[in-house]
DNA sequence: TTCTTTTGTTAATGTATGGTTAAACCTAAT
DNA sequence: ATTAGGTTTAACCATACATTAACAAAAGAA
């Protein structure tokens, strides 16, 4: 399973530093976007989710404050640091006052945004756990705890999933009684769509089906070419 | 219910400088105390809860950097701002380490400070509130306390856990039956993760699990890629 | 039908992650 | 300097997971 990595928005206009800056970050295992001026930032920043943004205070057309304002305008809690060429002190509150996190005077050591990199995100580390998201079906007698990655059948011992299964089935549960488009689990799950992927998808079927045996009520029904579809009969009718 | 100040531990030897910056941070609006070296300074930091600690780094007999460092063995969260009067890039690379949330050189202004300052609270005031304030937990027939670091079983004799141990229970007790990340464990205990500090991780588990074996109902569960769970099983009903 | 493609299923393989113990290391206190 | 407590690193083993191969069976197309 892939650990998926932060997500940098670096807005600079200096090609030359924003380039070296760049590769110095994705070298440190950063998804980093490079935007070069204000305006470019902010249409990156609207089109994704970011981790951190770093602004470069001077830039033409719009500088760093008013695009971090219009960055916190949809967003509160991204964290922003900036760098600035001179240390004036009104720049400085101006960016405490936009709700800068950092603040770095040009030229700075690389090893030092690094740490004050990973000392925001550890700061951000916070339970967010706790997401909105659904964890919880009921599939016929089984019950999937998508969260803790186990599936309980009648209430009884529950069987640990792993975490491909749990994926799969979640989906399918997520189109109960519907088609799951077998091109949508590869793209979420497998993040590729190919012969390899595909095969070892219908191995995960294979699996599941096994865990679903004991509620006869309850099976992954196959449309040819199509994906699959998790069907619960309702005996009571 | 009444707006209480924020507290400030203020740690610095200079007693010029450390009156001025007290007097000046009380005009606005903080419970500041003054230690006037690292010893004083962990002393008061023991016998009270503060919001901040400001500690100068280079004090005689005991440095900012020693001070830290105990300060974080009894409380993990509280935000520390270091004062330095040279800019040694070692000093602050070591600051991050030990958990630093900001870093001034002196002279510095102190309209500056208090940007930081508050920036700092603002932030924490964001931060899950959920996790600040519970220090003592049931766990099956174990009693931890975790600001005198003490587990008992069934009201005996209690065993003292080291700060790491104590830290990893707590985070599992404030999660328990739930999924406690691997990743959070690392970032806020750890302050770092990588491949060691999760394979000390996991000595720290096994340490844990020797400790809660007495009690059969009571048991750490690992999800594989994901973190640990902490179970404790009611057989009662 | 016969041929081709898609799916079902099981087993083998390789890699990543976790469990556990002990030794090494570090640092504060003696 | 020595020691003791705490933490990290190393080593070795066990388990969990995902992928791939192999072959059988179904479905659809010709």
């Amino acid at each position: 399973m892939e650990e998926q990595n932060k997500k940098i928005l670096l807005v600079e206009d200096d090609p030359n530093f924003g380039t070296v800056l760049k590769d110095y970050l994705m070298m440190n295992d950063y998804d980093v976007v490079h935007a070069k001026n204000g305006m470019e930032g902010f249409e990156k920043f609207k089109k994704d989710d970011y981790d951190l943004c770093i602004l470069d205070v001077m830039m033409p057309y719009k500088d760093g404050f008013t695009l971090a304002k219009e960055i916190r305008e949809k967003n509160t809690d991204v964290p922003i640091i900036f760098l600035t060429a001179k240390a004036m002190k009104e720049d400085v509150l101006k960016g405490y006052k936009v709700g800068a996190d950092d603040y770095l005077n040009k030229p700075f050591d690389s090893e030092v945004l690094l740490m004050k990199i990973k000392a925001i995100m550890q700061r951000k580390a916070t339970d967010s756990v706790a997401d909105s998201k659904q964890f919880e079906f009921k599939i016929g007698r089984f019950d999937l705890n998508s969260k803790l990655r186990f599936l309980k059948f009648d209430g009884g011992d529950p069987s640990k999933l792993s975490p491909k299964e749990n994926e799969l089935l979640r989906l399918l549960a997520l189109h109960e009684n519907d088609l799951m488009p077998r091109e949508l689990a590869l793209t979420k799950i497998w993040r590729d769509d190919n012969y390899f992927t595909s095969r070892s998808m219908d191995v995960y079927i294979a699996k599941l089906r096994k865990y679903l045996k004991p509620d006869p009520n309850v099976e992954i029904l196959n449309i040819h070419g199509e994906g699959f579809r998790l069907v619960i009969n309702n005996k009571s009718e």
